[in-house]
DNA sequence: TGTACATCAGTGAACGCGCGTTCACTGATGTAC
DNA sequence: TGTACATCAGTGAACGCGCGTTCACTGATGTAC
């Protein structure tokens, strides 16, 4: 993988991960196609062969971060079957790990202003991610009563709600917008507050 | 208030509101300062007898956006006192009724990044609105019981969370990315199921 | 009311910059014989 | 194993562009007398 001489090696994937960097460190408007190819060690053309343009590296940026996304996830969902509580919870801890963890590619994805129709592959993998926590969200709803049951799409757009909003307001750099809880223990406690709205955690 | 020959008249005000029409409609990055001058039949450098930069005029307007946020909140708020129950839920209201009706300034607000402390008057600005939602938390919260109260600020930076999250995934352009609920009704129904949660409403 | 003058909000030209993109090219790689 | 050749990933120069910012200036406004 490492460059040999005059061809790269894996450029496509170099210009990836250098996009990711300068998109974690200077916000999503701090990207450009020529600093990333610099970063990669290549003059802008190049990137020409790899990508469409600077859009379609930051749309291959965001589908890879899909992909972990959904990946985490599901991984996350399946270590705590068959409880479905402890599932569904895992899978909403799994978020803000992945959000943590990875801040670029959760820039890209959520940030960046890329529709996420911009491609196909990147509309799948979008898909993906949201199918896994909409299944946990329905299988969690089976433990309520039918009728007073929500439907589950509606459930986990809350849970997605409340999550991306923990990490756009609380889990960012911007020091003084800042709230004295850790987000994980924000978001962990305003879940919790939720399931129990639901009747699915005792009111201890 | 009509510009009036060579002098404006009242140009500060013009560039704000240039500005906010371009972030609206092109988004955080498309704000360019020579185009806000543009909109505002004035030469790029005149900006400089009103606003330090570029950056200070998106400061602006974002202080702006806080001022009426703040306001309409508070209004929302009063007007359904004594009740504690109904001034909070009203306060969440007016959250989602404000990022709905200017855009431009919610943007500036919250997607711009620009740091909250920029400015005194910003930040200023800012706190005041948040506290105002603090305090209908705290009102709300002082029917919990004691032992089962969680503190004031996390209460309120859940319903703010959980807000700021259906705006930014559910109210914005991007289709495709929608959800089949109306953002109005997803916000209501996931800040009642959470208040149930705290039990400040009968499990119906 | 009329005139002289200070103020200062705007002009317009210029700047250096980095951007995304294009193009003809070059030279390393890998394959066919 | 050695050579000829096709492929194609990269170069490097060039482009036009709009950006934010600066500067000396100009001319409209409003005030003092």
């Amino acid at each position: 993988m490492a460059k040999r001489g005059y061809h790269h090696g894996n450029l496509r994937q170099a210009l990836v991960e250098a996009a990711l960097g300068l998109i974690e460190t200077k916000g999503p408007t701090g990207f450009t196609l020529s600093e990333a190819a610099k970063r990669a060690g290549v003059t802008p053309a190049a990137v020409y062969r790899h990508f469409e343009g600077r859009e379609d590296l930051i749309a291959e940026a965001a589908r890879q971060g899909f992909v972990m996304f959904a990946d985490l996830m599901q991984h996350a969902y399946e270590k705590y079957q068959p409880s479905a509580l402890a599932a569904f919870e895992a899978t909403g801890r799994a978020y803000l790990a992945f959000a943590r963890k990875h801040p670029g590619h959760y820039i890209a994805m959520f940030e960046s202003g890329i529709s996420v129709n911009r491609t196909p592959e990147l509309a799948e993998a979008s898909a993906r991610a949201r199918g896994i926590l909409e299944r946990a969200a329905a299988e969690l709803s089976q433990h309520i009563p039918a009728d007073r049951r929500p439907p589950a799409s509606m459930f986990s757009a809350h849970v997605m709600a409340m999550s991306h909003g923990v990490v756009e307001l609380f889990s960012r750099g911007d020091p003084g917008a800042q709230s004295p809880y850790a987000p994980e223990d924000l978001l962990e406690s305003g879940i919790g507050i939720y399931l129990r709205g639901l009747g699915l955690i005792d009111p201890d």
